[in-house]
RNA sequence: GUGCUUGUAGCUCAAUGGUUAGAGCGCCUGACUGUGACUCAGGAGGCUGUGGGUUCGAGACCCAUCAGGCACCCCA
């Protein structure tokens, strides 16, 4: 005997039972995905690796499944958002805005597999194209709460954060775009190490070049790019291996050495990002204490009235505000969003849902017209662990049992009338004795039991035996199933 | 990516470093030729995850590797 072959690792079978299960919850969601407005859409599971390389963020770049097959570099999709919006811009820019999609389908990010964590994994979700904050924010959280009420996920809470908020800051204070950035995705970091680890390794990052490593003086853009790239091949370093093609590396580069943010700023920042990212409550607890910080910073901030209206139209929309928690350190994997961030969690911490507004991916991914785009991810398998409400459509169960050989073509007739009457049909294919049928189907937890034999065929009838109640008598054809 | 833990029959688990690795459940066949869950009898099913090593002798001890689980990290 040769030896089993295993799945792949943190790639799993789903068996009937659980397959019955997730997909009444996935039709759930999907349905009140559909009741809300939202057009499902179908994409190809392989995208061009080029998609996901720059607004994905570091953590889930090193994820992707990335192949290269006909000489095209290929991605497994790690997410749709990214898809939806490539589909989007080429082939959707002519509908009327807002669009509402919705999607499900399985996505692959290579991961340490866990109890509820598999390299292959179904997200459901939506995007709200051309649906500006906060109306559209407040939508999308609204909607994702909806969808775990239908399928009666209890006891979620929904943390909700704001990117925009931290950038705003950072770019009150001057910083450079790339150093902003940093920042911004550095948020948990911070919280988890504090603000010394945190100023350590922003330091070897962004800041001043060190000393030693200035250009030369009195270089202009060109002749700084060509010595920069004169030097690099001279010491062997192939830029054509990275993420980045080598002119953006160099521009990257070039930007670094000529001038770094100065240290008071980023120490500012870095006390307020710390203050900030301490904030964590409820919206009246946090909010005030934010706008008490800004006011102290000085800082008029739009970000914080957005979030406000959010909040409050999460209200309207009938949100239990006991669920609901301002985490102002949250800062999500993906670099995409821009503005509202918010992640839903069951009691226990598992993050059941994600998503959140990035309002530059159309025009990042060459779309015509900027367009303000919000949306989120179920995690399919997750919820389905949690969900309660979802019943399964009771069903009758038949076999038909053969008495001999001869039989059998009379037994297929008879399953096929069963089937019209309702009946989940099967027949014996194993040429097994009535009394092994019997047993077969009380096991199975099959309804009723059509014995057919040369009597039942000669007079067109069956015997027909309820399993349940243990009634059993001969019935014609036509009247099979009654009662 | 880091740390820990577990892999023995289809499943749940036994077996002090010492015969031919066992049990329950499940599966298959049958119990005077067409009637049941719980009966009875019989049967199939294993290179102990894989590959090395220590030992007279390894399912057990050591190393590696693969897979599952747990806690981090991150995410859905």
């Amino acid at each position: 005997m040769s030896s089993p072959i295993e799945a792949v690792r943190g790639m799993r079978d789903v068996l009937p039972g659980e397959q019955r299960a997730t997909a009444q919850v996935r039709a759930a969601l999907e349905r009140t995905l559909a009741q809300h407005g939202y057009a499902h859409i179908d994409l190809p599971i392989v995208e061009q690796r080029e998609l996901y390389l720059r607004k994905l963020g570091e953590e889930l770049v090193g994820k992707v499944y990335e192949f290269s097959f006909g000489g095209r570099d290929l991605a497994l999709r790690p997410e749709w958002t990214a898809s939806v919006l490539r589909a989007y811009v080429s082939a959707m820019q002519d509908q009327p805005l807002p669009m509402r999609i919705a999607y499900s389908g399985p996505v692959f990010r290579y991961e340490r597999p866990q109890r509820g964590t598999y390299r292959q994994f179904t997200q459901v979700g939506v995007e709200l194209v051309g649906g500006p904050a906060p109306r559209a924010d407040a939508e999308a959280m609204a909607l994702a709460c909806a969808g775990l009420d239908a399928v009666g996920v209890k006891s979620y809470r929904v943390v909700v954060g704001h990117i925009g908020l931290i950038r705003e800051i950072l770019a009150s204070l001057g910083l450079e775009e790339r150093t902003q950035g940093t920042l911004a995705w550095s948020m948990e970091r911070m919280r988890a190490e504090g603000v010394a680890a945190l100023r350590e390794r922003i330091s070897e990052t962004i800041g001043a070049p060190p000393p030693g490593l200035e250009l030369p003086a009195g270089l202009d853009e060109d002749q700084a790019t060509s010595w920069l790239l004169g030097m690099l091949d001279a010491m062997r370093i192939d830029l054509s291996t990275g993420t980045r093609d080598p002119q953006d590396v160099v521009a990257r580069l070039l930007r670094k050495l000529r001038r770094g943010d100065p240290q008071p700023q980023i120490d500012r920042a870095l006390d307020l990002l710390y203050r900030l990212s301490q904030l964590h409550g409820s919206p009246a607890d946090v909010l005030p204490q934010v706008a008490t910080l800004l006011t102290e910073a000085g800082l008029e901030s739009v970000a914080y009235v957005e979030l406000r209206a959010i909040l409050a139209l999460l209200a309207d929309h009938g949100i239990d505000q006991d669920r609901v928690e301002i985490d102002l350190g949250l800062g999500r994997g993906l670099h995409y969003y821009t503005g509202l961030i918010f992640e839903i969690y069951d009691g226990d911490q598992m993050q059941i849902c994600g998503g959140g507004r990035y309002d530059d991916l159309v025009s990042a991914l060459g779309g015509r017209h900027p367009t303000p785009a919000v949306g989120f991810a179920y995690g399919l398998e997750r919820v389905a662990a949690l969900a309660t409400a979802v019943a399964p459509p009771a069903e009758r169960v038949a076999l038909v049992s053969p008495v001999s050989d001869d039989d059998y073509a009379y037994a297929l007739d008879v399953a096929r009338r069963l089937r019209l009457r309702g009946f989940t049909t099967t027949v014996d294919v194993r040429g097994r004795s009535v009394a092994t049928n019997l047993r077969d189907a009380a096991r199975r937890g099959v309804g009723y039991l059509a014995v057919v034999g040369t009597e039942e065929r000669a007079q067109g009838t069956v015997v027909w035996r309820n399993l349940t109640s243990r009634d059993e008598r001969r019935v014609a054809l036509d009247e099979i199933g009654d009662g």
